[in-house]
DNA sequence: TTTTTTGCAAAACCTTTGCAGTTGG
DNA sequence: CCAACTGCAAAGGTTTTGCAAAAAA
């Protein structure tokens, strides 16, 4: 099972697609493998491993710490989980059923800002006349000062 | 000792300004403190704790890997030192000898490009412009495709 | 039934911390 | 001399891996 990241089998699936999905790439829906893709689209933000695997809180069941990796990482292939680094602490993991965001984060109180790929056009523009790079926001973000955090 | 990193008490300090400003803090200049400074000049271009303490693969004498997260962290609150994080992995660390340097790297295979911050300018505004984050991307810099990797 | 997946434990990886001994000024 | 610093060892936080038992299809 192979499949790039950010290339979903179905474009903002729903939950129950991305339950079809796992059928239909021959892998088996257990529970746990359910209860990760609740959590996330129960968060419907971007939430962590940890917090998955708490229940977001006992909201849900919880589950093995290491087997919420293991999902968390069979689903981003399958195209139907992203991730996202926000400066330094755990990755944090959303569903793909919305638009593929990319994040601007502030490094000071974290607040973050998710923008469709569009909206981040001119930045990319930006970076490709400078630096012949094309940046994408969405595994790494943009990481600076949030407007409240700018002025102390 | 507290001093806001990126701002030095020299600007672009060289080795031996570095070692003088240790000294006017009232911090000694120990031989495992000069031999991370020694070993970031001697490697300009940002460098991981483990290759420092490994003496540039013994270019330089070895040293201990505690010691040396110890006396980054000193030398960067002195202003004296930077570390970035390309993706996941290690952190990397320079010297403040250099202009402030912002980065550009790629995803796939880690090539970076390093520019002066003004260079960046344009970029800046375009995120101000998009999110109102003021970006800086000297931490945690630009992430996406280099131009080899971008055409596969 | 058979292959996938789980749960637990252990390890891997990067970084920080505690502490007794050493050293720089 | 004495605070600052070191080296070592141990722990912390996040993620991965090995493996026998359990469960999906």
């Amino acid at each position: 099972v192979t499949n790039n990241p950010g290339t979903p089998l179905v474009a903002a699936p729903t939950i129950d697609e991305a339950f079809a999905a796992i059928r239909e790439r021959g892998l088996r829906l257990s529970a746990a493998r359910r209860l990760v893709l609740e959590a996330l689209y129960a968060a419907d933000r971007p939430v962590t491993a940890e917090r998955i695997a708490a229940g977001l809180g006992d909201r849900l069941p919880r589950s093995d710490l290491a087997s919420v990796y293991r999902n968390l990482e069979t689903l981003e292939q399958l195209g139907l989980v992203r991730h996202v680094h926000f400066g330094h602490g755990p990755g944090l993991y959303t569903h793909a059923g919305v638009a593929q965001h990319e994040y601007v984060v502030c490094e000071r109180c974290n607040a973050f800002v998710a923008l469709d790929p569009a909206e981040l056009d001119s930045i990319r523009d930006a970076v490709r006349a400078t630096s012949g790079y094309e940046a994408r926001f969405t595994h790494f973000p943009i990481v600076g000062l949030c407007p409240a955090c700018r002025d102390d």
